[in-house]
DNA sequence: TTGTAAGCGTTATCAT
DNA sequence: ATGATAACGCTTACAA
């Protein structure tokens, strides 16, 4: 362990350039308030001294605590892997700008303490509305919603679209959806972007809805096995359930991909473990984690001016379970 | 929004309680000096007040940042979901002591900036010790080494030890280890756990190695199927090996748990999308999350003495791939 | 444009 | 045991 000698501070830079403190300061903050040549002065020293602004003494003068927090109101006994993606886009976007995270879940949690400068909320459901109304910071919401606040989510029809018209080109007969029965937004997006590419070719659309488990997609699947006419695709709101479709698909003896074929919603860990490999709707997850740490920061940085909605174009992945 | 009346200080508190702003920060930090009078008064004060200490102020009084900085080191590509639930736990450790967390993927960025109170740090591998060792503040590791850095683990050799011990109470002839080709710590501790175990039985162990891919395993046990004698049992170092093992048997058509049994080593998601799920030593990762936490925490208490090692017990899950 | 002074909320030090 | 004062490193407000 190395011990830190003097630490050097804006008054170490200061003498050095032989200006106040203000100065150099200002070089920092409004570099446009200095003239050239002082500013070159300052740029010297501060770069001589290797100074290293301290952040903690910056956030106590502006009223700060460069802390965000992040609360992942979904249960996550399963322990999403999604989630550690997202996490790692945010932690990135955030550690650029010298922000640190504190990770929540217990939703009393959330306002307790030592506040933060914004909040990332992540799975929240109709019920949190209360709970998100009352932060008393900046907040970006991560998931497509329609009560106003500012959002970042995959565009979930434009995925489903993707996926759907896909199958129709590689000549599926049949392309049945297999959802997830929540009444979120998102999984509304993911249905209409099914029935609308379905109904531009005036194909009738069939829905089955289930809780997001394989086993659930796995036992459907095998109930109604003999109703499935070869040359079926099934277009799934999930890895998870596509997961469980194309087990059920292999216990039967189906032949994937020539006779049926999955296709995934997520890309996120799952659809690599399944064998064959998933053709699945990949969400750009870090990257939509690095747009939140950005609209936050850009809020916060504008008082908490509304930032609107940003849908991210997800990417068809294709793969063992489709057609060539 | 709420927006933030003016904020409770010490001094607020002083007023209330008639004291000075020491006595109530005495009360708070050293409770054990001030008369039990006056400590009564400021806890009225505090809760009638409902004042909250402003840690960003209490960071710069005592040259603290109130960050953690959490390194990532191994190769996430796959986003283990492993790390997912050890964030949690370290997340949950540090927030309850008011720490907030910088998650560092990349070396470089380790030192830079705003540096932190602490380090704990993931995945590191031996060419990363002068990075350690460089690191200007405590620090602790997640993962078992023997260059003397404080660290906790999963007590590997116990977990390998007690699978092993149930594939013989279990009455399976042949139990065979799949085993991770690194030269790592915990990869001699799970093979030395196999290994002692069957050695206690005067059985001679039979070890394959090879890299942790699921698809790496599944081919192993194709291309050497007829080389297994029924009644035998897998055990693998990780999950990820023993779902491929386990699909390879399914292949073959062998009969699980019957005449072929896999257990696997992790716990963490992959044991439950396995079909049927897998019997696994699972690793108390959301609690060695918290410890690490708490590990580092007092460290920093006491200016950075040696922590020492601590290992925790893993837990053998029984589910379908083992006879009952 | 630049500098001076005061203040952010807390704690350490030194008196009393 | 309690209190007054200075200090942590920076920024805002005001003066020059």
């Amino acid at each position: 362990m190395i011990e830190g000698a003097h630490m050097v501070t804006l008054s170490d830079v200061a003498k050095q350039a032989n200006v106040s403190k203000m100065t150099v300061s200002r070089v920092i903050n409004h570099p446009e308030q200095v003239t050239p040549e002082l500013k070159q002065l300052v740029e010297d020293a501060i770069i001589a001294l290797n100074y290293q602004p301290n952040s903690v003494a910056k956030a106590l003068a502006n009223n700060r605590t460069n802390v965000i927090k992040v609360a992942i109101l979904e249960d996550i006994d399963t322990t999403e892997p999604y989630y550690m993606s997202l996490l790692f886009g945010v932690a990135k976007g955030l550690d650029r700008k010298g922000y640190a995270l504190q990770l929540v879940t217990d939703r009393a949690r959330l306002s307790v303490g030592n506040v933060a400068d914004g909040f990332i909320v992540t799975g929240a459901r109709s019920e949190d509305i209360p709970l998100i109304d009352s932060l008393s910071q900046p907040t970006v919401i991560f998931g497509e919603n329609h009560n106003g606040y500012d959002f970042i989510d995959t565009d979930n029809k434009e995925g489903t679209a993707l996926a759907t018209a896909y199958a129709l080109a590689k000549s599926y007969q049949s392309v049945i959806f297999i959802g997830i029965d929540v009444k979120e937004s998102f999984e509304y997006s993911r249905e209409a972007g099914y029935i609308n590419t379905l109904q531009q070719h005036k194909i009738v659309p069939k829905i089955h809805r289930m809780g997001n488990h394989s086993h659930q997609s796995q036992a459907f699947v095998n109930d109604n096995w003999r109703k499935f006419a070869r040359n079926t695709c099934f277009i799934c709101a999930s890895d998870r359930l596509a997961i469980g479709v194309e087990r059920a698909i292999i216990q039967n003896g189906g032949n994937i991909p020539n006779d049926f074929a999955v296709i995934g919603f997520d890309g996120v860990f799952l659809d690599q473990v399944a064998n064959p490999q998933l053709t699945t709707v990949k969400q750009p997850v870090q990257k939509l984690g690095e747009l939140l740490a950005r609209m936050l920061i850009q809020k916060i940085a504008q008082s908490g001016a509304q930032q609107g909605e940003l849908l991210v174009s997800p990417e068809l992945v294709k793969r063992g379970t489709t057609r060539n």
